[in-house]
RNA sequence: GGCUCCGUAGCUCAACUGUAUAGAGCACUGGAUUUCGGCUCCAGCGGUUGGGGGUUAGAAUCCCUCCGGGGUCACCA
């Protein structure tokens, strides 16, 4: 209807305003509630053109329309707004075409160029937490998405599973799990504890161990004891000293920040980290035996952790596959002059002209670095799949200014599609307590919190009784859509890009926006429908009240919405569109009967626009991964 | 310090590419219904959109500046 209105206005510009004009300048917006009306033109812009008053000029288009579009049936003009009204025949036929479309609001599968998304992305020595279930929730979320627009989506994520950080477990393990009578180390099957958070044990072990050393070193030097430690330490460590003379708190904890980094790089078990790698790097047999060991108790870990969330990939990559691809380009790009070469052999790009500093591409020791792997994927990536358009990147915006190079870089390269790469960034979550810190223990493991809301949603449904009849299981999987659907809904309401704030025991709430308040508008249209009998298909009422007109007038828009939300990449935008339909459901559930009223056409109508609200709340939860239940 | 993102009601969040009186929920107060499904509905309270300036017929939105907060500025990933 909007596109039908505009086209007629700028198709008449020449007669209405005596000149040609352009799309900008018309504008529609939805008619505020207070007015009646369903579509609002602003006529300021046509003012100067018309010369008249706003008034003269609002009837003037308004008189226009009426008689070109039919569905228009009258219209009103206040202060500089046309307010046009829609007939009820044009409404009552929507819920029609709604009613015979069993997609509503898909999009024909493949129609569009490939997308790849990636999320999730995690290091394999440590479990995932609340941070992580933001971004695979958006990734996931941000897939389906696209696919309901008509892309294929290839989902994929990147398995950051080599580096010092996994040395660091393996090596804790090594040296500090203890040995059982059968003369075994600790492994997931004797200790029945998950992989990854065995593993996880032993990173944090080692940072127990290494932050000791760090500590005695420290100590040592405090006494002047620099025996086995270069005369550069010992000046760098009496500048440091010195330098906290007269400083504040704060800048005195910076410096002993500093003065403990030192120390860190002087202890022992450091130093078996890296000589770890090395030897990981020169695919020595017994480290590189741990390393596969390890990691795939880290992997069955988390592919429990998938199954609970329900989400899942198309195509894995591993950084220890990646992690030396891009030397060619970076040979390519000195070639072409993009980059250039430092003296010590290192190969830099220079982007202070786009005000951005220098950037290392490649060490002097000729290793790359994690922008060489990116550039390498990347490409990589549009050579394995030649019809991709485009790749989502989900990852915390403190890597914005990564992926702004990233991108520039690829583009200076000549790449045609480094336009079509997107970084999807968004911000962290942040407790009712305050920020997560792993030093202090506050990380909200996923596992853990998953868990916490699902018994929160078990303790809920029990209460409110109404669940007789439900096998164990069945009541199991209930509980299980609930919680984690409020878990899933309360991380995606939130525009991604902001930093927020989550609260567990909000997200299971069966009050305000919230999944379990969508859920349970849905489970009891399914009663209202399993109540009725007979066929549906009458949709023709004699009238139509206001708040149905207004529902007939949402779900209309949930085409528009999805777009919308693949544009911006923002299921917040599904999230709080589902949560608008089901106030407006709730408000005409509560002002009309249905399954008692005697006029039988308007039984079925409200039966049918109850079943279309329903048909689209489930198509929408779909696309942030959340299910439906027929009860609750 | 440079760059960057953010700042909206007591709290958590909305507001499409600028547009009418900035909206919901939670909490609080009052009322309706207790009947298809029980936490449903209506009303009230609550705001100088961090401060100031500018552009515009019109600014939460765009520009400048200041204040406050986050992130980032490694031959880490």
């Amino acid at each position: 209807m909007e596109h039908l209105i505009k086209s007629k206005i700028i198709e008449n510009a020449q007669t209405l305003f005596n000149a040609p004009i352009n799309e900008q300048l018309v504008q529609l917006q939805k008619t505020r509630k207070e007015v009646e009306g369903d579509l609002t033109l602003v006529i300021f812009p046509f003012v100067k053109m018309m010369r008249c008053s706003p008034q003269e000029a609002g009837q003037i288009i308004g008189d226009f329309l009426v008689k070109e579009i039919p569905a228009i049936s009258k219209y009103e003009v206040v202060n500089g707004y046309l307010n046009l009204v829609i007939s009820t025949d044009f409404w009552v036929n929507e819920l029609k075409n709604i009613h015979a479309d069993d997609n509503f609001g898909l999009q024909t599968p493949n129609s569009k160029p490939t997308i790849m998304v990636e999320y999730s992305s995690p290091n394999t020595n440590k479990p995932l937490h609340l941070g992580h279930l933001r971004n695979i929730f958006l990734g996931f979320s941000v897939a389906e998405i696209l696919k309901a627009n008509g892309h294929k989506v290839v989902k994929t994520q990147i398995i950051n599973d080599r580096g010092i950080h996994i040395c660091k477990s393996m090596l804790a393990w090594q040296k500090f799990s203890p040995i059982n009578a059968q003369g075994e180390r600790e492994t997931p099957q004797n200790t029945g504890i998950k992989g990854d958070k065995l593993v996880g044990k032993y990173y944090v072990e080692f940072d127990k161990h290494f932050n000791a050393e760090a500590k005695a070193i420290i100590a040592l030097w405090e006494q002047g004891n620099f025996e086995n430690y270069s005369t550069a330490i010992k000046d760098e460590f009496i500048r440091l000293t010195e330098a906290k003379n007269g400083k504040d708190e704060k800048a005195i904890k910076a410096i002993d920040d500093k003065i403990k980094d030192l120390a860190k790089n002087q202890t022992s078990i450091l130093k078996e980290a890296k000589e770890m790698l090395v030897k990981w790097e020169a695919k020595d047999a017994e480290v590189y035996d741990l390393w596969s060991t390890m990691n795939q108790w880290v992997y069955d870990g988390f592919e429990k952790t998938y199954t609970t969330m329900n989400v899942d990939f198309d195509e894995l990559y591993y950084e220890s596959n990646t992690y030396l691809l891009g030397k060619d380009i970076v040979e390519e790009g000195l070639k072409k002059g993009v980059f250039f070469k430092k003296d010590d052999g290192s190969v830099w790009i220079d982007l202070t002209a786009d005000g951005l500093d220098e950037k290392l591409v490649l060490r002097s020791d000729s290793t790359a670095v994690y922008m060489t792997q990116d550039m390498g994927t990347a490409v990589e990536r549009y050579n394995s799949h030649p019809d991709l358009s485009g790749i989502v990147y989900t990852v915390g915006n403190e890597q914005d200014y990564h992926f702004k190079v990233l991108f520039l870089i690829l583009d200076k390269l000549g790449y045609s599609w480094a336009k079509n790469c997107f970084h999807l960034s968004y911000g962290m979550v942040d407790l009712p307590e305050g920020k997560m810190k792993s030093r202090e223990g506050t990380v909200v493991d996923a596992d853990d919190l998953m868990n916490e809301v699902v018994e929160s949603a078990t303790e809920m449904t029990k209460e409110r009784g109404h669940i007789e009849g439900l096998s164990e299981n069945d009541l199991s999987n209930l509980c299980q859509m609930i919680g984690l659907g409020g878990l899933k809904y309360f991380l995606l309401k939130v525009d991604p890009k902001k930093r927020m704030k989550f609260n567990p025991a909000e997200s299971v709430e069966l009050n305000g926006n919230t999944a379990p308040f969508i859920q349970y508008a849905h489970a009891r249209i399914q009663s209202l429908l399993a109540k009725s009998t007979g066929e549906l298909n009458t949709i023709n009422p004699s009238e139509v009240n206001d708040v149905e007109k207004e529902i007939i007038k949402q779900l209309t828009l949930f085409p528009s919405i999805i777009e919308e939300a693949g544009r911006d990449y923002a299921p917040s935008v599904v999230a709080n569109y589902t949560y608008e339909l089901v106030k407006l459901y709730n408000q005409f559930y509560q002002s009309v009967t249905i399954l008692n009223e005697s006029d039988e056409q308007l039984k079925q109508f409200r039966l049918i626009l109850s079943k279309n609200v329903a048909k689209t709340i489930k198509t929408a939860m779909k696309l942030m991964g959340i299910d439906v239940p027929n009860r609750m």
